[in-house]
DNA sequence: CGTAGACTTGACCTGCGTCAACGTGTGTGG
DNA sequence: CCACACACGTTGACGCAGGTCAAGTCTACG
């Protein structure tokens, strides 16, 4: 009898194989890993930087922002996650939290240990690449943010980030032109470096390109909505060309 | 007869070794990489996003930034590299341009072919996990960027990235009150998402605490310096608990 | 000693923040 | 089934940090 969390640690290794090539007994070793499953509240945190933790955070269903905060306690989102993502995949080799994490909806979170993860990296080298692989596409959404907030203005700022989501719950493949988003005016924000007001007037000049509403987003104009937010998918999407992302450690 | 290039690779191998443990075997592997050694004028670029490239960088002198840009051609510097720094050893196992790379300055850098850094990853599975481990740690950089670009002011922005390179530029040991830093105010402007003037008069407010002129950098009073830009150096800093940084992939 | 790139300074402008009030929807208890 | 509360969204008036434009000044190097 299949375990009961076997459906979302296959989201995560659907995740890991769309970009790395791993063998069978590889993805079933992914898919063995032990977990535990916590539920997280809505606005509530469940992580903070430089906390020690002995697990990372598999997301079942839900929202997750990793944020940072200044003295003032004004905060800055500087990723979400979707189910799916491993949101500390990181702390496997650096076990110090990063940054806050936070439930931006009701989500259920599958813990595992770091011991399991280890494991699984020890015994597999293409599982260990594949790990680093995934940590380093986060890394290229980190780049492509910092430009996001720094460079962009209010509006653009903001199709950008509904672009890249639509492409992230697409599952890095297709473009949803409609997708769940459970966040608030005022989480957008936190995430486009806003105030929730100047995003409430911002959505409202995007208006005819796309809309968010009940925490639902409609793309009405994929293209439009693109080339105001100056969005490349590039840096999201993995070509599967063998040689780039197959088993380039594995020993010949 | 030593080659001429180990000086370098020994400041790549003494960063590594500062984060995670390796054997004398396997500092020897990194410290006979095979490199080549190529120079860059300052304000020129050698690399651009989603550029395919077969070899790694190491900065041997000189200082580089890694860049995104709006299509104005407004650019926004996501991370500052520094002699020691391999600056896209992400490239390892994702081979693809994640950001422009410039010379700040005239740069001397070593490039370690894709092939011989893969290979002692295969070989020494403890070299992976300190490959990884420091792609973490840029991340880490990364997200305090973020933040930094997204909620701090002008002049606390500045004095974040000067306490940032101040311990950097002290391999993340000590801190330096003195440091060079041969960057133009433009640059820092690029970097901390600003227009030029608006660094020169941001600067100016700073002169209590620092000063930066001919890109030689004087802090006078660190712990004002610290406090003004909201620094805390644990993000950068590894603590080297041997449970948290040592071989965890290490077959039992 | 001239020229080009960096730095400086001033005057003015604007996108976004701030503050404050008012809608709107949804879930809860009576 | 209503009402009331609370969180979220919406709108307007106004202020300011930082952008923009433009004119110097300094410095290094040929």
């Amino acid at each position: 009898m299949p375990r009961p969390d076997t459906t979302e640690l296959q989201l995560f290794a659907e995740r890991l194989t769309a970009r790395s090539v791993l063998s069978e007994e590889e993805r079933q070793a992914i898919l063995t890993l032990p977990t535990h499953v916590i539920h997280v509240a809505r606005k509530h945190d469940f992580a903070y930087i430089n906390e020690e933790t002995s697990y990372a955070s598999l997301i079942a269903s839900g929202i997750v922002g990793r944020f940072g905060e200044g003295p003032s306690g004004a905060r800055q989102i500087t990723a979400f996650h979707l189910p799916g993502d491993i949101v500390d995949l990181h702390s496997a080799v650096r076990p110090v939290g990063i940054g806050g994490l936070s439930a931006l909806c009701d989500t259920t979170i599958l813990r595992i240990p770091h011991a399991a993860i280890r494991g699984v990296a020890a015994r597999y080298p293409a599982i260990a690449e594949a790990f680093w692989r995934d940590c380093m596409f986060d890394a290229a959404v980190l780049m492509q943010w910092i430009v996001n907030v720094g460079r962009r203005d209010a509006r653009t700022r903001l199709a950008h980030i509904f672009c890249e989501m639509a492409i992230r719950c697409g599952n890095d493949r297709e473009v949803l032109t409609e997708y769940a988003f459970p966040v608030t005016q005022e989480q957008l924000g936190d995430a486009a470096a806003l105030t929730p007001v100047h995003v409430n007037r911002s959505l409202k000049t995007l208006k005819s390109l796309m809309t968010i509403r009940g925490g639902h987003v409609d793309i009405h104009d994929w293209d439009g909505l693109a080339r105001v937010g100056e969005f490349d998918s590039a840096y999201l999407v993995a070509d599967m060309a063998p040689e780039r992302n197959g088993r380039l450690l594995a020993v010949a």
